[in-house]
DNA sequence: TGCAAAGTGAAGCCATGGCTATATGGTTTC
DNA sequence: GAAACCATATAGCCATGGCTTCACTTTGCA
């Protein structure tokens, strides 16, 4: 590999982790609606935000991105509903999240440092790399 | 534990994933800064732009950022030098991010995968999560 | 030595994701 | 039904991290 390719492959690098990263919040909010809905038959900016550890404006303003990208629907003074698409991201979601966390606790790391770290580390977890946790997963059983 | 205490916990987590992700730039920058130096002598901003993948306003506003936060120093028109704290923090980051990757490569992960991955991954990797995975390579080993 | 190219800096734009403060709509309770 | 309380919306602030454009040094080469 020359070295003016192995300039390039590092700056996607950064750009994918970057692409990662803008995705997380919505993976999150989704995530944590389709749970708020489940548990309480509803989501509610304030519980979101109370949930997310933000303020309410902020979580609204994230409602307002969900919407936008076509993953949520609201209307004033009533609850958030996800589309079938935010359905189907937050189940993405959750399932990729149980699987780091059970991946993290398999290679010895402690529970509450597993659960810590997996908030973070599984918006970079790629497909392919979620295939083999999965792997390595059954073949520890 | 109450249904309290599981929000508070919750929204911990968020902050924590929050926290890291504002550490990643710093880290990203001071590794790369210092891999220049080691390679070419020195680090100059259009070289920095090149290898993270932005415009160089973009690299000399986060070598400000570096700058403000006494993680390296630069007079105008000349290349960008780490302090020693920015330094340490290179080693850390570039130790961190081997690790990373080599769990993943004995996790199965593909090599092309584990380094794109890895990229995003290792800001979300605790110190508890890091002995974790140091002490699993070892009995793997 | 001088000029062109390359590197650097400065200004100002945008989107995101935090926040506070304030206004307004809904709900509950008396 | 009105008051009080709660939830929601809106406005506006800030920092971050992208970007383009333009101006100014520095450097290298004819
Ligand atoms: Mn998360
Ligand atoms: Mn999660
Ligand atoms: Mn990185
Ligand atoms: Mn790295």
């Amino acid at each position: 590999m020359t070295e003016d390719s192995a300039q390039t492959d590092q700056a996607e690098r950064f750009n994918q982790a970057r692409t990662a990263q803008s995705m997380a919040l919505l993976e999150d909010y989704t995530e944590m609606i389709d749970d708020l809905i489940s548990e309480h038959g509803e989501a509610r900016v304030t519980d979101i935000a109370r949930q997310m550890g933000v303020t309410h404006p902020t979580a609204a303003k994230a409602v307002a991105r969900l919407k936008r990208e076509g993953l949520a629907v609201s209307r004033p003074y009533r609850g958030v509903f996800l589309t079938d698409e935010g359905a189907a991201m937050a189940e993405r979601v959750r399932v990729r999240h149980r699987i780091v966390v059970d991946v993290l606790l398999a290679l010895g790391v402690p529970a509450d440092a597993a659960e810590l770290d997996a908030e973070g580390l599984e918006h970079h977890v790629s497909e392919t790399t979620l295939a083999a946790f999965e792997d390595f997963l059954r073949r520890q059983g």
